[in-house]
DNA sequence: TATATAATTAGTAATAATTACTAATTATGA
DNA sequence: TCATAATTAGTAATTATTACTAATTATATA
């Protein structure tokens, strides 16, 4: 493969953030550095990323996102801000347990969990009172 | 909200599924007993409905699919045939404890698992030989 | 160092899924 | 039966993504 400064450019700025990109926020920053790139250029480098393993892509609703981070996670969406949180919530026992139970050769288990982030909590629901 | 032909129809292929038929698949099918039915017609309703709580709404990968079952559950996807089995692989248990440990108020899991159904397994996986 | 070549790009067009809009139709209460 | 507002069909617009192509560029080799 050969080298090109769009490809090195986008994967420095999808190392850069935490912040799950959809393929128009990294369009629009790697614009700040190459005013010219074109929108298939960054969909095309994100794919050959994903293929070569350097960066992770998963589907949000009905978008497209990206991550730097490619250990096999789940996320916690919170719908008020929308933010996507990283956690390990599963371990390998959970994909055997699921071969055994369902006679199904499981590969890779997405899970996001959707709710509200401490940031966004009610002060009633962060002392857990009860309704 | 007024009675119309359209809506009950729509929400009766709906329930006579266990497909997790597209908004496509039912607009096709509703075409068979209403022939001049229009896309956004389909679209429309199968919101409403999903509103409603008499059907769930969930995306797949880029597309949005529709399901009769409202209980929560989840999806074993079949990468061969593309399939979706429901099954139920968490409990409140599960819930409760994403909030301990992360301080994150869940509402709701979807989780998927991405793998080969039963009928699709090739005999080696099947008897679980070392490889 | 110059050059040939194939990989890569910019720019644009096409596609697919979904939503928005509007004039016409229709369910329903009076 | 009629008035009215909800709903629809049909079409246009939008959004995310992929496809296409001529121009550009990295790089191996002469």
């Amino acid at each position: 493969m050969r080298y090109s400064r769009q490809r090195e450019t986008i994967a420095q700025i999808v190392n850069s953030t935490n912040s799950h990109p959809t393929a128009e926020w990294v369009f629009n920053k790697t614009k700040e550095k190459i005013p010219n790139i074109s929108l298939g250029t960054v969909y095309r480098n994100l794919k050959v990323l994903a293929d070569l393993g350097k960066i992770s892509i998963f589907s949000d609703g009905n978008v497209t996102r990206y991550d730097w981070n490619t250990r096999v996670h789940d996320h916690l969406k919170c719908k008020e801000c929308d933010n996507l949180i990283d956690v390990q919530l599963v371990n390998d026992n959970f994909i055997s347990k699921i071969k055994k139970k369902f006679d199904f050769n499981a590969d890779s288990v997405e899970i996001t969990v959707i709710g509200t982030c401490n940031k966004h909590l009610e002060p009633r629901s962060k002392f857990n009172v009860r309704q």
